[in-house]
DNA sequence: ATAAAAATTAAACAAACGTTTAACTTAAAC
DNA sequence: GTTTAAGTTAAACGTTTGTTTAATTTTTAT
């Protein structure tokens, strides 16, 4: 079923980076096309509509969003070094996929399109219960606090991180950064460091 | 210059809502003007077009958004307590234009308009610096660590709020939250909360 | 009371939109 | 080699879009 073609896949292609620049709605389909280097009916003729085509792109891009972060847990880390781990996977996914994720982050947050987003809480729920297998291993060990609400850690790490990311014009003339590896490297460094930092000090007990 | 007179606010405000809720591409000028109850026309007669009505809605708010959290730093309080008033005013006003700054964080992370936000960034700046103001006095006093990179905090104040609030529904359910003013007592005060101890735990010296 | 300015309207404008059609080409099946 | 299906195209479709026009009403100033 969600299997696509070559040329399909050129257009979702397309069709992602347009819609994550411009918006689904500032997109129109010729401008797809013109990128695509196609012709105009060749959307209608794949994917039925536009809003579809929408449809099928997160489809198309679910099964990557679906970060195994499962895994973790059985590595044999501290629970310290697994939350590092955690928060390092999960923000070089959502880097990697940023595009999506501006998508997804937009239609989420309007009324104006009701797109199924079943598999994305899905997502949402599984990391939410990998993270919090991985505290509760180290409440139990007696290294964690016990009083953290771990359903509020998430808008901290993925909110940090799309902070930035949105206002990635303001931060790199803050942080003078000049050429878009130095703005990934600072991501993957410094801002996944500090994201993990933060985190650390939130849940590590203080009282040894 | 900047002064609307009350049709003008009529319209800024319907106009406001409609590109939180559809986003500026997604709400047509026939909408605004049908929920204003006004001619069609009146928008081109006022604001001389859709982008003019746009720009003029970010100088109707700026000022609203021009936050002095300032004269927090001249207050007889602790460091601590200081950051803690910060977190809180900024939360509260940023709740408070929510639909404004929905607008503004898509229209800066699209490559589809330029929108004059340089007074939006110079209220960042400022914000920023009453923030390195706080975190300074605290250092002097032995109270703060001294290797805290400042620009990252904002970051994780204002991004924790945006996820928060960008994923409205799944955390409405994942919180069960069954009404409007039970979501933003929990803004108000769980999510406020959290934000304030994660910066506390994360510049607090743990060294007494 | 009258003239000028501002506000408001319905209608029309051209351009752009998503979508469909019908003709044509290429590829696959038999 | 012929038939059938799939892929591709340019053109046209009806709507909706933002904007403008020109006429009319309301308000303001003298």
């Amino acid at each position: 079923m969600n299997s696509f073609n070559q040329k399909q896949i050129q257009i979702l292609q397309v069709a992602e980076t347009l819609f994550a620049e411009k918006g689904f709605d500032g997109t129109s389909i010729r401008e797809i096309s013109k990128n695509a280097e196609i012709n105009i009916a060749m959307v209608s003729y794949y994917f039925g509509s536009k809003e579809k085509l929408l449809e099928s792109l997160v489809i198309y891009r679910t099964s990557d969003l679906k970060i195994s972060l499962e895994n973790i847990i059985d590595e044999k880390l501290s629970p310290v070094e697994k939350i590092e781990k955690f928060i390092n996977f999960y923000i070089q996914k959502l880097h990697k996929h940023k595009n999506m994720h501006q998508i997804m982050n937009f239609e989420t947050s309007t009324k104006k399109r009701v797109i199924e987003s079943e598999a994305f809480n899905a997502v949402k729920k599984e990391n939410l219960e990998t993270l919090k297998k991985i505290i509760k291993d180290g409440q139990d060990a007696n290294i964690f606090r016990n009083d953290i609400i771990i359903e509020l850690l998430t808008p901290t790490i993925l909110g940090t991180y799309l902070h930035f990311q949105m206002n990635k014009k303001f931060n790199e003339e803050l942080f003078q950064i000049k050429s878009e590896s130095e703005y990934n490297n600072f991501i993957k460094n410094n801002l996944t460091k500090h994201i993990q930092q933060t985190i650390k000090a939130l849940i590590i007990n203080e009282i040894k």
